[in-house]
DNA sequence: TGCGTTTCTCAGGGAAATCACAGGTTGCCG
DNA sequence: CGGCAACCTGTGATTTCCCTGAGAAACGCA
């Protein structure tokens, strides 16, 4: 469906090898994401995350650090965590904004910090997550940025299609041969995470990287138990679509195939 | 978009990826707007937000920047803090006209200022909102200023239509079916920025940051209460419009779909 | 100033979502 | 064909999120 792209346009979306839809910029090059959180673990976490989405990235641990980086890296998105150890975050995001008027930027910030110092943050078109969050949600919600920034392809749409299932990111409704499906919150980023990977086995391990948050730890059948839910609201009655390969993990894909 | 245009007139409006529409210049070029205003938080958060709109802005933090700036920079509407440091609001004013007479002007007061004075200036189809403001209201209003003043766009774009919902933005008028409804302000420009973001999941936050003061320090659950207050005035025994997504936020769309 | 309207806080109820657990089923291997 | 491991799924406890009634405070208008 993306990789459809019209001619005439330079193509902004590429497929790769694996069926995997990528976001390209308009030249041709990679995305470019800056992730900034004092934390190691959680920009090791991060680039890895992000780097295999095809994106370059690059680090920081502070804020001087983050706007010298964004000086010469310009990056087309931010991913900036508000509590970092040199500056405040709003001061960070001050800096950043005389560097790159336009980048967009994923805030990280505590739960229970919400109320605190979120106030306007979404108001530019920025966005932000809580932490501990869920790669898919991060990836998901710097897609949505980068899509919505221009700074990737305005045409790189929102909806995922495998077959006759739909899934938009953007109004989050799911349909099957136009069927409407409600799905909750971890049964939505479930099938996205497998639909942006169709055809391709995805391990328990893995979803559960991507899905559930990082500091998820409980047991490993969840996945399981959310793949019985999907099943039986994606392929109830119907040409079943998501597939068990015993001991490696599930894939998606057409059920005409 | 932009090819199919009416012959009489230059297409002024575009839709974006997302559905929303904006406001562009005769020659297709985007809007531009000067913000003037010395707190750099009010000018960020301006900025920010106007720029989110698609449009090209400009802010200076005093009135002989400002008017400097408006010199080269040739806005379409200018935002003007009527208190700034170096000089008198009306002072500003007349120099900005003898720059662009015929720019429309949204002044920015605080509450308690002498509103006479700004009622006798907003007759020349100037408009004024009140600090502190929400941003759906300095957008709107500059939306209107602008319609208004030729820079861009037909009138016909005032009224905001989902399903058998219409919204009138000169009027302030709404209603389903024919019914006519009557809504509070807040309810207003709430459902207002649910009309503008039509089928696309909106959080609170956003909802938040969008749709009250952006000094509002209360808590977060007021948009869940005016979300109920406007069911009860929309959807009351009909097909519901308004759609929570657990977790992520509401959306409107349709009925029927 | 007084009264109706609007905005907002607070808190209880209730529904939905998440997840652990455990017993049942399936497929694979010898 | 038996046994084991991997997987599936029903049940229910717990948590989280959302809705809404009641009332206090702020506002606006006469």
């Amino acid at each position: 469906m993306l990789s459809a792209a019209p001619a005439k346009v330079s193509a902004m979306t590429t497929t790769s090898p694996q069926g995997r839809t990528e976001l390209l910029r308009p030249d041709g090059s990679p995305v470019r994401v800056l992730v900034v959180d004092d934390e190691l673990s959680i920009t090791e976490l991060l680039s890895m995350a992000l780097r295999y989405e095809g994106w370059q990235i690059r680090s920081a641990g502070d804020g001087t650090g983050a706007v010298q980086t964004a000086r010469e890296f310009r990056p087309d998105a931010v991913v900036l965590d508000m509590m970092l150890p040199d500056m405040d975050g709003l001061t960070v995001l001050g800096r950043l904004r005389r560097e790159l008027p336009d980048v967009p930027v994923l805030f990280l910030t505590a739960k229970d910090a919400v109320e605190d110092r979120i106030a306007g943050l979404t108001a530019g078109g920025d966005d932000y997550v809580t932490k501990p969050f869920s790669l898919e949600e991060v990836v998901a919600r710097l897609r949505g940025l980068i899509r919505r920034s221009g700074a990737a392809d305005r045409r790189s749409e929102s909806v995922l299609v495998v077959g006759d299932l739909t899934l938009d990111e953007d109004s989050h409704e799911v349909s099957r041969g136009g069927d409407n499906i409600h799905l909750t919150a971890t049964e939505f980023e479930l099938l996205r995470f497998l639909m942006r990977n169709p055809r391709r086995v995805l391990s328990k391990a893995q979803i559960l990287d991507r899905v559930w948050s990082y500091d998820f730890g409980g047991q490993a059948n969840v996945v399981e138990l959310y793949i019985s839910y999907l099943r039986r609201k994606i392929d109830a009655g119907r040409e079943p679509m998501i597939h068990t390969r015993r001991g490696a993990g599930y894939l998606i894909k057409p059920a005409t195939s």
